[in-house]
DNA sequence: ACGCTAAATGAACAAACGTTAGTTTTCAAT
DNA sequence: ATTGAAAACTAACGTTTGTTCATTTAGCGT
């Protein structure tokens, strides 16, 4: 039977609502689709309506966020080339992002290895070119002689890794703002990457 | 029956190395006790000579691992008081344990959710006691006015974070030796805390 | 209004899981 | 050399897991 005032649609979103949370507490593994299924108000079979299998749906949650951010991340550079606008967007994005949406990312960064080869492509290719983005802005930084650093892939490495950590810790109910983290983390951005003009 | 040669000692070692190796591969749930054995070369009853249940094993585990960590930046910090020279041994433990023992600070930082509330709690302990060393360096830093930075205790998440990501992409066969790992991040470190003598 | 499709149900499947129990063999101390 | 404890084996247990299937019902385009 088919319940009174459901269409795809929802059912789709209360599924990866919940499957994020799920997967975010316990772990791929650990987030049974049962517990899944009643999270969600449904049965478990139901849950293949909406997915083929419960990998492809880990496969489908990470590459969407992927895509997100990374369309995101594309959106807020757009506004301005120069490289020191740009660093300070990409921090602002990046910490928004891990904050707002930290379930998300913290998923997206430890159920990696949950994911089937082909997934795991996928996934890591976004993230590879998000990687990228970063790299590129620096490296015009140093081009331009406004920034500085020994080795701009290890720098973008060290950079993206600091301000994930934010994800781990983050309550929004806690001492610091989200406004706040962005201008703290911009800070240690631009000493980072030894900007001189703060 | 007993195998031919085994002691109690030489089997747990090969249960924990088993068990490190697997965990950090597949994580805490999808690593099975049956494959765990196969791995030690023994059957999966036989590990419940070692531990009371798989729980207990994770959480011995990732203490362990803890309280070893703990101990050697203790003593790296006891040869030098001055924060210059106590930030510079900082990092590289940091780097040099995360490296050398990649898969262990990985399980490390991955299964906390896995555990019950117990465990969970004497292993977060153990991690604020580190975190609170960094912080202390920081301050002390800051007093001498050797350091400057807005808020000491987000700089040290945010070095530890910086810090810890290397043991997500090293590869010791890679591009960058350890040392010069160190290097990197030393000078990162020390330009995030605003040390300007470098 | 009707009919087709799509979303749900509930029951069942085999496989794998953590764990326990009883038994057998080896080690180490007497 | 004998004995008691320790470490391994085999076999089985009750659950839980992801997944499938036939069936039922609601939504939507014609």
């Amino acid at each position: 039977m088919r319940r009174a005032g459901s269409t795809r649609d929802q059912t789709w979103r209360a599924i990866r609502a919940a499957g994020i949370r799920l997967i975010a507490d316990h772990g791929y593994e650990a987030a049974s689709l049962r517990l899944l299924a009643r999270e969600v108000g449904v049965q478990a079979g139901s849950l293949y309506n909406h997915f083929g299998s419960k990998q492809e749906f880990l496969a489908r949650l990470l590459t969407e966020i992927m895509q997100e951010l990374l369309a995101e991340l594309d959106a807020a550079l757009a506004a301005d080339s120069d490289p020191v606008a740009q660093l300070r967007a990409f921090v602002a994005l990046h910490i928004r992002f891990h904050t707002a949406r930290k379930d998300e990312v913290f998923i997206g960064n430890m159920e990696l290895r949950s994911l089937t080869r082909q997934g795991f492509k996928t996934v890591t290719g976004l993230r590879g070119r998000y990687e990228d983005r970063l790299q590129a802005i620096i490296e015009r930084g140093m081009k331009a002689e406004t920034f500085g650093v020994p080795d701009a892939r290890v720098a973008a490495f060290a950079l993206i890794a600091m301000l994930t950590g934010v994800c781990t810790w983050y309550d929004p109910r806690g001492r610091l703002s989200q406004a706040r983290l962005i201008d703290l983390y911009t800070d240690f951005a631009f000493r980072l990457v030894g900007y001189g003009g703060r």
